[in-house]
DNA sequence: AGCACGCCGACT
DNA sequence: GTCGGCGTGCTC
């Protein structure tokens, strides 16, 4: 059905004279596509959802994709493209209506939602090379100096990259010499334009024909002198016999024989060595095995789902922790794609590890693919086309994954739907891919299944609404207890330890009894380092960030104090430098110092740390928690990620240490967040029969977040937060945008804040600021934003969203403020 | 995102 | 006096 169309796309038999132009999107953060027309050599090619190559500006090359195409002369000069890349368009009428969708929606350019959609190797561009002149013979007589060195450079090695000039001059501005070195004709420059997608060849092994029958193969086995050889051939006659094909880095390995040995064979052209091109993607057999049984409360749901499809596109299902979701989805999976249909899987990325990959993969074996940033660039193009030709039913991925171009898509799956993560913050597009989802799907047709212990605000109102259906799971997989959860009331602590609790006595009590029974710890610290702060005790100097208004993070790893807003790090500092004291005091803790003084405490006990320093390398996170999992460690203390939805059978006992930390955010979502955040990462204590343990930290005790999270009551903490999104018409009764403008100097910045929010209050009475944010400077940038709370009924989403680009376009007419940067943000989170 | 053009400070 | 800094604007 989707080739049809771009049959109907080819224009090229309708016109005799043939002419014909392309509306290109180049993967760039230009507000426009551009015309190209096209000779007529490459008209029969043209079709949309190809890649053109097209010069744009002076020299540079690109990749652009075709979104139309049409015969009508534009009023300007039109460049020709230079070519056509693909035979098939690398994406599907559905792809460029979601990046046309995304860009009118998250008010950015349709280039920036081509530059996130495409995998790297499937985005191509120029890249400068000098070439040398070899008619101009090594005379470098009447170059002067750096000149010389770029000539002699060229001499050697005939060619030069634009970086390779950068580093034999050592200056980065190579373009005023390389200039001076075209005029003296030194050497020429050309845009080299190359695919960067490279098929992975390996060698296979194979028998000549020649020797093909048992006469041939006896004789020559009894005869031989070569008797390494000859058992290396009787592996190979083995393998091949089994398998069917036997590559060669497979018959060294299982034969045991050296490359001497092949090499013999070879030579004598008793056996043959052919390249072939291969999969990276490794592949499980491509079987589906759903053979596990629900239960009642399941079996309800399933039933419930599958009835909400008949009559609704999105269902939200609410189930609490451990109630077994990842069944249904299975289940629901198991349906679409029996039915032909593809099926995509959205998860947070941090969740997106071994433990949940295995687990899908016992179920569906080699139907499915995985898309995440662990993935080179290479094995990214290759499930994509993969999934292009429908060849893979089910892609399980983070937020990026939606973009994949799904040929008949009929279920995505959204897991941790209330997860901020799928929203993307920087750079653009900054979508939501959970809302997004939802309209992608209903370019197919195709259904949405979200589900969440605790579900967003959003969405549980619009399934309350009725806008989705809504499946409540409230019983416990094998019957498991919902955790118990205890506060502990940080002030009668603080009082006899003077300064902010980290591990009080009622918790080092639990910690211990935990690990006396061989049970597992997971403590939760939303604050990664070791101090916050640093303050001197004796005049109060406050080491701050030279780029951002911020304190800088002590680090005892490193040793530094670190910048966690622009990453800078700083020597850590003797004395003060205000007053020269010694007495430096360290505020607050994060997890760096509880992993420290866990192991005081816990000598004799294993400790791990789980944040993004601990877990920089490629598969450390993924270690980390296979050693928990494995119990080889007894205390997991960590950030965020601990958080997220991993089953480990022997953690008894979970420690929120600072709870007011989360619910003192100044944003009208705190409480939506900690009361996410302690519900999920309770949700890790206790296993079969076994009733875990929280325990809470808080001098807020009063806190109804608290009292909701002690009686893991979802619907009162909702009752709760809407009636007060109501009341300040916030989201879901509203639609926010925020608006932030970026300029080294504070003047212009708060100026242009002024002027734009005061235009733009007439028309949105609801505005709020313009104001500074907490952190008001990052990266030598100030800082100001704009909010606008947009009435759901107040005429067109579309119209409003011009009048804020009105007046933005009105506010850059003034010289003074054209250099503000402004980021409108759409749903911001 | 590049890249060229053009207008002001520190140097031979 | 020039070189070269980066602010500004354009790219079909």
């Amino acid at each position: 059905m989707i080739n049809e169309n771009f049959q109907e796309q080819n224009l090229f038999e309708k016109s005799e004279v043939a002419n014909l132009w392309i509306e290109v999107i180049l993967p760039l953060a230009i507000p426009k596509t551009y015309t190209y027309s096209v000779p007529s050599f490459l008209q029969k090619k043209i079709k949309t959802g190809c890649r053109a190559e097209v010069v744009f500006g002076k020299n540079k090359k690109y990749a652009g994709i075709i979104k139309s195409v049409g015969n009508l002369k534009p009023a300007y000069e039109t460049k020709d493209i230079l070519n056509i890349i693909d035979d098939e368009p690398i994406v599907y009428p559905q792809q460029l209506l979601l990046w046309k969708w995304i860009s009118d929606y998250y008010m950015c350019s349709e280039g920036e939602v081509m530059a996130a959609a495409l995998p790297t190797h499937l985005k191509l561009s120029s890249e400068t090379i000098l070439i040398y002149n070899e008619e101009y013979g090594d005379d470098f007589s009447q170059l002067d100096n750096e000149e010389y060195l770029v000539a002699e450079a060229l001499l050697i090695k005939k060619e030069l990259k634009l970086a390779e000039v950068q580093l034999v001059t050592d200056t980065i501005h190579v373009y005023p010499i390389i200039k001076r070195l075209i005029d003296k004709r030194v050497c020429f420059v050309w845009e080299a334009f190359n695919e960067k997608y490279k098929e992975k060849k390996e060698n296979y092994i194979v028998l000549n024909p020649d020797y093909d029958n048992d006469e041939k193969l006896s004789e020559l086995l009894n005869n031989s002198k070569a008797p390494k050889q000859m058992e290396l051939l009787l592996s190979f006659l083995h393998l091949i016999k089994t398998q069917g094909e036997v590559s060669q880095s497979e018959l060294l390995k299982k034969s045991g024989a050296s490359v001497a040995q092949l090499k013999g064979l070879a030579d004598k052209n008793i056996l043959l060595v052919e390249k072939r091109s291969v999969d990276r993607l490794k592949s499980l057999p491509k079987k589906s095995d759903i053979s596990f049984e629900l239960n009642e409360s399941q079996k309800k749901a399933l039933s419930e789902i599958d009835i909400a499809f008949n009559t609704k596109d999105v269902c939200l299902v609410h189930g609490i922790t451990s109630s077994g979701k990842t069944q249904l989805y299975i289940k629901q999976i198991e349906k679409f794609i029996n039915e032909g249909k593809q099926v995509l899987y959205l998860l947070p990325e941090i969740t997106l590890t071994a433990q949940i990959i295995r687990r899908l993969q016992i179920n569906f074996g080699g139907n499915i693919g995985i898309y995440h940033s662990k993935f080179n660039n290479n094995e990214r193009v290759e499930l994509w086309n993969k999934i292009k030709t429908g060849e893979l039913k089910i892609i399980l991925g983070a937020r990026s994954a939606l973009f994949l171009p799904f040929k008949s898509l009929g279920l995505i799956v959204i897991d941790e739907e209330h997860d901020p993560s799928f929203k993307q913050q920087e750079p653009a597009p900054r979508y939501n891919a959970r809302d997004t989802a939802i309209f992608y799907a209903s370019l197919f047709k195709a259904k949405v299944l979200m589900g969440s212990a605790t579900p967003s605000v959003e969405s549980y109102y619009n399934a309350l609404k009725n806008k989705y259906a809504l499946v409540n799971l409230d019983e416990r997989y094998g019957g498991i207890k919902l955790p118990e959860i205890k506060i502990i009331d940080t002030r009668t602590v603080a009082a006899a330890k003077k300064g902010k609790v980290m591990i009080s006595p009622q918790l080092k009590a639990a910690i211990e009894e935990a690990l006396a029974n061989d049970r597992q710890v997971i403590l939760f610290q939303n604050r990664r380092g070791y101090a916050p702060f640093l303050i001197c005790g004796t005049c109060g100097f406050i080491p701050r960030c030279e780029n951002c208004d911020v304190t800088l993070t002590l680090h005892k790893f490193s040793n530094k104090l670190h910048c966690h807003y622009c990453g800078n790090t700083y020597p850590k500092l003797p004395a003060c430098p205000a007053c020269g004291s010694v007495n430096w005091i360290e505020k607050n803790f994060g997890t760096e110092k509880i992993e420290e003084e866990l192991t005081e405490d816990f000598p004799n006990n294993r400790i791990a740390r789980m944040d993004v320093d601990a877990v920089k390398g490629k598969n450390a996170h993924d270690t980390l928690i296979k050693l928990f999992e494995q119990h080889r460690i007894d205390i997991l203390a960590g950030t965020q990620m601990v958080v997220k939805g991993l089953d480990f059978e022997k953690v008894s006992l979970v420690g929120i240490l600072d709870a007011d930390g989360l619910l003192s955010f100044a944003d009208f979502r705190v409480n939506e967040r900690a009361f996410q955040l302690m519900e999920q990462v309770s949700g890790r204590a206790g296993r079969k029969k076994e009733q875990g343990l929280v325990l809470i930290q808080a001098s807020k005790i009063n806190h109804p977040v608290l009292l909701f999270l002690q009686e893991h009551n979802y619907e009162k903490f909702y009752e709760n937060e809407i009636a007060m999104r109501k009341q300040f018409f916030y989201p879901p009764y509203s639609r926010l945008i925020k608006l932030t403008l970026k300029h080294k100097l504070k003047d212009t910045t708060h100026d242009a804040a002024d002027i734009l929010g005061n235009s733009l209050k007439k028309y949105f009475p609801g505005l709020v600021g313009p104001a500074a944010p907490v952190i008001n400077r990052v990266r030598s940038m100030y800082l100001m934003e704009i909010l606008i709370k947009l009435s759901k009924d107040a005429g067109h989403i579309q119209d409003q969203k011009k009048v804020i680009n009105n007046y933005i376009n009105l506010l850059k007419a003034d010289k003074r403020f054209r250099s503000v940067i402004i980021i409108p943000d759409v749903d911001p989170v």
